[in-house]
DNA sequence: CCTACCGATCGGTAGG
DNA sequence: CCTACCGATCGGTAGG
């Protein structure tokens, strides 16, 4: 079984072990799911005994938790920047070019923390959901504020926002990466939202 | 813990036991995930002892894979209902009506389905795989179809269709069932697809 | 549908 | 980072 101990990724130097555990977990919890991934296989994949891990992490959770915070972390960043742009207009095209990028560059990262937090305990469960909503709430805000000004058609806020937030995230489950360049994908996706399917 | 003994759904002979274990272990699923939900815990809902859930399904999967091979039948008797209809336009328009009543009307087995499927194995495994990616394609293939006759807007139909299906099924993690009637979001999500979000 | 029970595996600790 | 080990819980079976 030499094939199982080799790492997905070398530790070269630049990735710290911790670091390891991190990566081969979210591809572990990407394709098994948390509750069904031991804390010995994930062990075994990157080449350590099980007792190993909890020098580095003092229990499962923490490793989801990790994943959970630095994902949410990331999308939260993105949005920042959207909230620069001057116009509503903008602010969404950038929101959703940012949320597009988080989603593709962390494909795996990005379901496990979708599909996984629920399984979080407190705190770690609260302070998750809370950064969350606050990302939904504020990027929400931006079709709000958009439609106030006339940039957007009347339509209950809500429904857009979430429409658009859970098509973007369904990107993590199809699309290939070599398919097409980002940029493509940003235009056909905006193209949709912006002017719909029909002729 | 008596509470707990008590069936979310009391036997009243309209329900039989067997329908009463999968009821119970829709909600469970996707509350807690397949993974982590015991068979125990499962029995315990119902009110009756582990062993006897092995009495009407020969194991935990059997459960898991009703739930998901019962609910990909209804989506795709759905979407043979559209298929009917004669231009392309109202075919995506039913495709999408009956979709969106789907998940509606089994928001928690819809949820489980689409998390949990993964957790089946062969014979299992394939056979639902083949199913919901025949239902996908076919649901692309309307897209297709409707470009094709100028109907809708030249565009890769590989993209709207998973970003229109992915949206629909994140329904099921949002909608509140009050908030308004089932014919205005249908209504709602039709003019954002079709004519988009800016003015 | 129950009681009694099995081997396997789980997250985690002690101690080095 | 390891060996040795723990109590708890798992899916499932035997036999009635």
């Amino acid at each position: 079984m030499e094939v199982l101990k080799t790492p997905r990724k070398v530790n070269n130097g630049l990735v710290s072990r911790k670091e390891l555990i991190l990566e081969e977990a979210v591809h572990m919890y990407r394709e098994r799911g948390y509750a069904s991934s031991s804390v010995r296989d994930l062990a075994q994949k990157v080449g350590i005994e099980a007792p190993s891990i909890y020098s580095h992490f003092k229990s499962k959770e923490h490793i989801l938790s990790q994943i959970c915070f630095k994902m949410a972390e990331t999308f939260i960043k993105g949005l920042e920047k959207a909230e620069k742009e001057k116009n509503t207009n903008n602010k969404l095209r950038v929101a959703i070019q940012e949320h597009i990028r988080v989603v593709l560059h962390h494909k795996e990262a990005s379901v496990v923390m979708w599909n996984e937090w629920k399984f979080l305990t407190n705190p770690f469960h609260q302070d998750f959901q809370k950064m969350i909503r606050d990302y939904e709430r504020k990027f929400e805000n931006i079709i709000k504020e958009g439609m106030k000004q006339g940039d957007f058609r009347m339509q209950n806020p809500n429904t857009v926002s979430n429409l658009i937030l859970s098509s973007l995230n369904g990107l993590a489950h199809w699309y290939k990466n070599d398919e097409r360049s980002l940029k493509e994908l940003e235009q056909e996706f905006s193209e949709i939202y912006l002017k719909g399917i029909v002729n």
